[in-house]
DNA sequence: CTTGACCTTCACGCAAGGGTCAATCCCTAG
DNA sequence: CTAGGGATTGACCCTTGCGTGAAGGTCAAG
């Protein structure tokens, strides 16, 4: 399988496979051209990695779990001695987003303390002074 | 004033805010020798630039509230006439900030519901399936 | 003369790729 | 046999936001 059939399987572009390779999330044979050639077994791969992505863990992320990527991912994620990797790569990751988004909030609330005329449709400002 | 010395009194760096001269934040009178020169409100300028960016506004928000950067920001967030240029600004920064948090809520969410024994300390992922 | 503050201009940093390039390769029709 | 069109290659710059860093030069004072 070339780089544009599994790009295609995947649901995703060259580009981004060319990436991750050269970020050392995914590996190729080549031909005698120097054109990449994957097994089947390598669209799997690729969208684990992409969901791990999409869930908000980063490349680095996904690098410490690479000897899971060719597994069922659900299954693993959920019940295999992954624990040992994945547990402090997600703790981390989960701290790390909940930061972002306290820090986010923060701002939010800042923003509309600052111009209290915003009476935020959305949440706390002292809880709406309720 | 030279820009060392408003840096300090502002509390931040000569970078900063030839930063911000060059986005259009700040201006200066020049010496003939070519350094910047202020007056002494620069200071409450440049602080009043730094607490609406530390507010979550972005340079461009800023720029379109240049008019009431001099005055004292609380006051004039709070009742002035500033709401024709400021409602928006802020409305709209204030909806990009819940965006972003809820983008990165989902995300949080997305990895505790694929990494299970993660069990969030913070919140949701089905309200801990009370 | 030398130090220290100042000047401008260019480049880098993060994250995850997107866009585009010339060059090379493969397959097919004529 | 050959031209053409589509796929692939690596390499380069671009994106967002808010600055930071370095290089190389000018200015004022001790």
């Amino acid at each position: 399988m070339l780089i544009g059939e599994l790009a295609a399987q995947a649901g995703t572009t060259t580009r981004a496979l060319r990436y991750y390779e050269e970020q050392g999330l995914l590996e190729s044979d080549r031909t005698t051209a120097g054109y990449r050639l994957y097994e089947p077994g390598a669209v799997r791969r690729v969208r684990n990695i992409r969901e791990l992505l999409s869930c908000g863990l980063t490349v680095e992320d996904v690098k410490s779990l690479l000897a899971y990527l060719d597994a069922d991912l659900p299954e693993v994620l959920s019940y295999s001695p992954l624990c040992a990797d994945g547990y402090g790569v997600g703790v981390q990751r989960v701290a790390q987003l909940e930061e972002r988004i306290a820090i986010l909030t923060e701002l939010r609330d800042s923003l509309v303390h600052r111009m209290p005329w915003l009476a935020a449709p959305g949440r706390t400002v002292d809880e709406q002074a309720a």
